[in-house]
DNA sequence: GAGTTCTCTGGACAACCGTCAAGATTTTCC
DNA sequence: GGAAAATCTTGACGGTTGTCCAGAGAACTC
């Protein structure tokens, strides 16, 4: 009780530790994968007792969940600079290219991580309701670069959100396996890339 | 040694034998996913005991690869009749995003194998020689269809074939997905994407 | 048809997994 | 400060996994 943060109720901390435990298993996860990451290993990367995860987690997918969602909150705002600083086309389309360039440098195990939940959410049916959300999140992200981009170029978007989500996260991902198998030349290709197809992305 | 295809040497029918347990295994991977997968679970769904595995494959990696290679080669040329009977831009567009249709119906879980297998090879290095091999004829595939295209348009291609190809396999990917949680019209969706999206992979 | 090689079975193994619960430890509250 | 509640540790459990192996069975050679 000596500082100012210690004006926390019980169930505070007991969020703020639940965040803290899904923290630790974010990390754990983006190096070993949804399917090699046991709890222990997840506990031992921590500063918890493998134990604990039951009394904060219901099971390990709810730990799985709890994650993805914590990590989309993270995720979600990545370019809202990009966007609330353009002001030319091309100085969106340039900024949001090394955006994406910087994101696969920064964080390539954590968007293993999604490519990874998304894979297995096409077996895993219960994994399908959080992966769907975060992908119309993501989706939606997307769409505020490039209707903002449409409003900077004065025309209009070609085509619907889904369709250009699709479209970027396709590079995305093409660029990001290149990047993980140490592929010279591919951050540069994804950017020359993204600069090349956002005009195609808006109508005449 | 009564009929004619009795002529095979003991290498080839290793070979066979080999081959056939794959074969069950991509029927198993396809329906559990690279990690549910289990050797036993995988030799109780085929003619075979549990430890026959390791007579035919070094380890499970070993088979799993051997899987996927094998499916690779009887994916690679599901297009080539497309290609072969087009004699317009349009017709090859929409046999095309048809046969993509039919490949989403017919064989969502050999796909979705595909999807888990590319992430895990993100994670396990072991896997990405393999997996970036068949990406490759994959890549070569789609830019059969989409040179074909653009000579009966009479035009150019706009974009090297590793953007083409990453562009389709993001919208087929989401697809996929869409179709897996049942979701209505996603399969109409694609059809109409990928008409609309051909003519733009074209230099003006 | 005996002997050799190839093929396959089924059990055993050590390691690991998710889960749980009993009890130790810490925190909170009066 | 002591009772009550919370947090956490530790060890155990039943089950599953990949791998290995001794030996049964089949196929082939001479």
């Amino acid at each position: 009780m000596t500082t100012a943060t210690a004006r926390r109720t019980p169930a505070d901390k007991h969020d703020e530790r639940r965040r803290a435990l899904a923290d630790s298993a974010l990390r754990t996860l983006g190096e070993l994968g949804y399917a090699r990451a046991s709890l222990r290993e997840i506990a031992n990367n921590s500063e918890f007792s493998h134990g604990v995860v039951h009394y904060y987690f219901q099971d390990k997918l709810d730990l799985i969940v709890y994650c993805v969602r914590q990590y989309k909150a993270t995720c979600v705002h990545r370019y809202d600079g990009v966007v609330a600083e353009a002001s030319t086309p091309v100085g969106l389309v340039e900024a949001f290219a090394d955006k994406l360039v910087e994101t696969i440098v920064d964080e390539a195990p954590m968007h293993r991580l999604w490519y990874d939940l998304r894979s297995q959410s096409m077996f895993e049916e219960s994994l399908r309701e959080a992966v769907l959300q975060i992908d119309q999140t993501l989706e939606d992200m997307i769409w505020r670069v490039i209707s903002t981009y449409a409003g900077l170029a004065g025309k209009e978007p070609a085509m619907t959100p889904h369709v250009a989500y699709g479209l970027l996260d396709g590079l995305f991902q093409q660029a990001l396996l290149g990047h993980l198998c140490r592929r010279e030349g591919v951050l540069d290709d994804l950017r020359a890339q993204v600069v090349e197809l956002m005009p195609v992305l808006l109508a005449p």
